[in-house]
DNA sequence: CGCTACTGACTACATCTGTAGTTTCATCGA
DNA sequence: TCGATGAAACTACAGATGTAGTCAGTAGCG
């Protein structure tokens, strides 16, 4: 059980996956063009996820560096599991069904699929 | 763009989605067993859901009647298509692949999107 | 015709979220 | 050594959410 990580802390994560540690002035810089940001709401966030076990906390002299303790694929699978289930019964068939009606699925994704799937069975 | 729907509200609309009209009564007694939600709180959360304009009210006598505005496939495709975008780019690959290697996905699974893509090829 | 019971309307309130401002403490340079 | 600077800690605050309680009006029963 990963703890709940809301949109905005899930974007802090995102940076802390691609890299780690960081301080909070460098996670703040990473997520600035994107979010536009303070450096105190980084901050924020970053205790929040801290409070939540979700991220680590080491210090290097007068700061802190921060690294993820969950891993991204954990987290997204667990993530993942909670929304099929709920909006989907469990089932991802439908889940695909809809992305493919709403035409979100192009030829390449389902050739894409297709393999991801011979690969399974295999 | 449909208005975000929370979670407790989200039930309230499977229930309206299986069948409407409903007074909220009925749609308290249609919860009841799942979530164990107090007359008072399913009020609520119908009131809200009027208020965002999801769902429609007709009066009926002293009592309203509550049916679905946004059909339930239309709302599943939207907030599908955010879940991916939010989490993986976008692309439905990773999802499938991330459900598929936490052992979310049967061999029926499987076969069922096989033949789901053999059709949107078709 | 008056009271009761059911219904919607309004109010409540703690927690979570997004987005910071302010304070305090320590450190590094002059 | 002392003040400026930068970092964390603490505080703030409005809106969303989960979960109801209370009030007021009306329709139907006696």
């Amino acid at each position: 059980m990963v703890e709940r990580i809301s949109d905005a802390e899930h974007e802090i994560m995102e940076v802390l996956w691609i890299k780690a540690p960081l301080t909070a002035t460098e996670v703040a810089d990473r997520v600035a063009d994107a979010k536009g940001w303070s450096l105190q709401t980084v901050k924020t966030l970053l205790s929040r996820l801290a409070a939540k076990a979700v991220i680590g906390t080491e210090r290097d002299g007068r700061r802190f560096l921060y690294s993820p303790l969950v891993e991204r694929d954990t987290y997204l699978a667990g993530v993942s599991r909670k929304f099929v289930d709920r909006l989907f019964g469990g089932k991802v068939t439908p889940l695909v069904a809809h992305l493919a009606e709403a035409d979100e699925l192009s030829d390449d994704d389902i050739r894409e699929i297709e393999e991801l799937l011979r690969e399974l069975k295999g």
